[in-house]
DNA sequence: TTGAAACTCT
DNA sequence: CATGAGAGTTTCAAT
């Protein structure tokens, strides 16, 4: 055993350096585990040998060691395995997995930074997953994030800001001692001083966030929503999402085919126009050399110069043809559209400022080729981003054809979840892909989205009683907007079946209101002329004027504190805002961005809160009602549960009465509807 | 490894 | 003065 004090930060790591240590450390630390103790608890890991996945993976990555800080003072650390293997006596690792099992007593607070992840290496060792219900855990990134949306919730940088240390001393010195990347081959002695102050600082900025938590009245939020959300999400994770490889592989298959003609199709008619151009370009090199042999000084130079462009040209050009024409590039594909005199058509310029040739552009130009080319490279780019996406999925799909996406609760600034690995919140929508996502079997897809529910939302802070009232009598929006902004002179029933274009575009308004759309962006989307597209804003303003009056009120609010405040206690801060607002000559551009940020934050977050608070309380009254039912996925406002069978009607029972009645007093309806797969929806 | 550009979703 | 909010992934090209 052996201790180390760091007296700046009134540390004292205790270190094991054997087995011995081990079972001496373990019941040590068991002996403080009573009720009302605080513990922070950290694991380093390491991927194993052939791992070739590069992201870091609780569900396969070795144990490298964990640490324990039981007070404010004392930190453990002990090591735990080398290359996935135990480096203890079979006795010893039960001792340790027992004193991991130990955790689970709820009068024991535990402290983990990103909890999800250690709680899913506490699952590997022990088999055991805190329940939905269970308050007894606290995540520093969750409560860091919380008070501070706008920064960064790494442990390193809320421990910098919040405990005023030097938060990456240790990191720095992993660094000198190392120049090595892999964990294992650094002296242990500095690991675990590095390991000890993760869980050291995590104990520490528990205390501090939680006062800044209750400071700031966003207790309730992270209690109520975020601890039993994070179990539920972990749950997902764990569990994954079954998919369908065989047809995934099919649809695969076909779209490559698909697309090897496409490419065989534009590489021919890309290197036929770059051929044709570089024997131009040679002639032209060959005639300024001509040119350039004639003169002297200045014009010479200038000669040679052009000279020497030409000739970078169509050398670029024989190796672009040399490699082959590639039609992802976009590179290449900008020379071929000035080569096929396109070019002159394209006003819209990418963000920094070069031609830009997405979607947009190459609809507006398709017409203007004959050659079928820019139609090619449109089904081209669709096909290969449906490609990409098959293949993601494959790529990530486990040996029992599960995906494990991971959630992140802390990835946005309005409250917002985040989908990574793969992301499940960006998929087509449409049948091709999600077909492919299926409940195991002998289970049912019980999928719930909220309808409008961010239009129902504004409709509620602003209490506009015309919107309110067409929610209430289960109305049409839409076909009121139409009605009033197109001035049509039928009744509000028949707007659907007779003007469904005018539909169509009050959608666009109604949405565009909520995000700030101005008169030319509107203008620009319904392909009308500014100036309309100001009147139909006008006009939708005079028919809910409780609307107008809620994105004015928001921005005087946001104006005064620079914040934002949900009705569940969220926050989004715009610190900087009032001072550049009221300063001569600051960034307009920005505030005014910032301010249609405001409004959208307001909305958006309650949605997002709504949606996420069903959840949790869905969940928990799995557990109360002894249910093993966990959620699936989450898209933003609509979420996956895979029950069993038998307790289908029992989910969608249970669903339908929470979700609708999160907020006391206004019904949020929703979409129920149980799936054989995800594109049944 | 990083940034730009393209595309996908709510 | 620019002009709708919030995200993640893939590819190419440059560092």
């Amino acid at each position: 055993m052996r201790e180390i004090f760091d007296a700046e930060w009134k540390m004292k790591m205790i270190i094991a350096e054997s087995a011995k240590d081990v079972l001496q450390m373990v019941s040590e630390i068991s002996d403080k585990l009573i009720p009302g103790a605080i513990v922070a608890f950290d694991f380093e890991t390491e991927k194993v040998e052939g791992d070739d996945d590069d992201s870091v993976n609780p569900l396969a990555d070795s144990l490298f060691s964990v640490s324990f800080a039981c007070n404010e003072e004392t930190v453990y650390t002990f090591r735990l395995q080398k290359d996935g293997q135990w480096m203890y006596p079979e006795m010893v690792v039960q001792e340790v997995v027992s004193l991991f099992k130990k955790l689970f007593n709820r009068g024991v607070t535990k402290v983990l930074h990103n909890m999800k992840f250690d709680l899913k290496l506490v699952y590997r060792i022990t088999g055991m997953l805190p329940q939905v219900d269970d308050m007894s855990w606290d995540d520093t990134m969750i409560m860091s994030y919380l008070v501070d949306e706008n920064r960064t919730a790494k442990l390193k940088s809320a421990a910098g800001r919040y405990l005023t240390i030097d938060a990456n001393k240790y990191e720095s010195m992993l660094n000198d001692a190392g120049k090595i990347s892999k964990i294992n081959d650094i002296d242990w002695f500095i690991t675990a001083q590095y390991n000890c102050a993760d869980s050291w600082m995590t104990r520490r900025l528990r205390d501090v966030l939680w006062g800044r938590l209750i400071e700031q009245g966003l207790d309730s939020l992270y209690k109520n929503l975020y601890k039993g959300l994070l179990i539920a999400l972990m749950e997902a994770e764990i569990k994954g999402f079954r998919v369908n490889a065989e047809y995934l592989r099919e649809q695969l298959k076909k779209l490559e085919d698909g697309l090897n003609s496409k490419d065989k199709f534009m590489k021919d008619y890309g290197e036929a126009i770059f051929q044709r151009k570089i024997l131009e370009l040679k002639d032209k090199w060959l005639a300024l050399k001509v040119e350039s042999d004639k003169l002297n000084g200045v014009e010479k130079e200038d000669a040679i110069k052009r000279g020497q462009e030409v000739e970078n040209k169509f050398l670029y050009f024989e190796s672009t043809v040399r490699n082959g024409f590639n039609p992802r590039s976009v590179k290449q594909l900008k020379e071929l559209v000035q080569l096929m005199d396109l070019a002159k058509f394209i006003e819209k310029t990418t963000n920094k400022g070069s031609l830009s040739l997405d979607r947009e552009v190459l609809d507006m130009i398709v017409s203007k080729d004959s050659s079928g080319f820019i139609q090619t490279l449109i089904d081209y780019r669709k096909d290969e981003k449906t490609r990409g996406t098959i293949q993601g999925l494959l790529d990530r799909m486990d040996k029992d054809n599960l995906i494990h996406s991971s959630y992140l609760a802390h990835g946005t600034v309005t409250g917002r979840l985040s989908s990574r690995d793969p992301n499940l919140q960006n998929l087509p929508s449409g049948h091709l892909i999600r077909d492919a996502f299926i409940p195991r079997d002998g289970h049912d897809l019980v999928v719930c989205d909220f309808s409008q529910i961010e239009l129902r939302i504004a409709a509620y802070y602003a209490q506009e009683e015309t919107m309110l009232k067409i929610f209430m009598e289960g109305g049409d929006i839409h076909s009121k907007t139409a009605l009033e902004c197109f001035d049509l002179k039928v009744p509000v029933e028949e707007i659907k079946k007779l003007f469904p274009e005018q539909r169509r575009k009050a959608k666009i308004i109604n949405f565009g209101i909520l995000y700030g759309l101005s008169d030319y962006s509107l203008g620009k989307t319904l392909d009308c002329s500014k100036k309309d597209a100001g009147l139909y804003i006008e006009k939708y303003y005079v028919t809910f004027p409780g609307l107008k009056k809620l994105r004015e009120d928001v921005i005087k609010e946001v104006l005064e504190t620079e914040t934002v405040t949900n009705m569940f206690g969220r926050k989004r801060r715009f610190p900087g805002l009032a001072a550049a607002y009221y300063k001569f000559g600051s960034n307009e551009k920005e505030i005014a961005h910032q301010l249609r940020e405001a409004f959208n934050a307001l909305i958006q977050s309650t949605a997002v809160d709504i949606c996420n608070l069903s959840i949790t309380k869905i969940r928990k009254r799995f557990l109360a009602e002894d249910l093993l039912i966990w959620l699936l996925g989450q898209v933003h406002d609509e979420m996956v549960w895979e029950p069993e069978k038998k307790y289908t009607e029992k989910v969608v029972e249970i669903v339908t009465e929470i979700a609708p009645n999160i907020v006391e007093g206004y019904v949020t309806p929703i979409d129920i509807k149980v799936c054989r797969n995800w594109g049944e929806k």
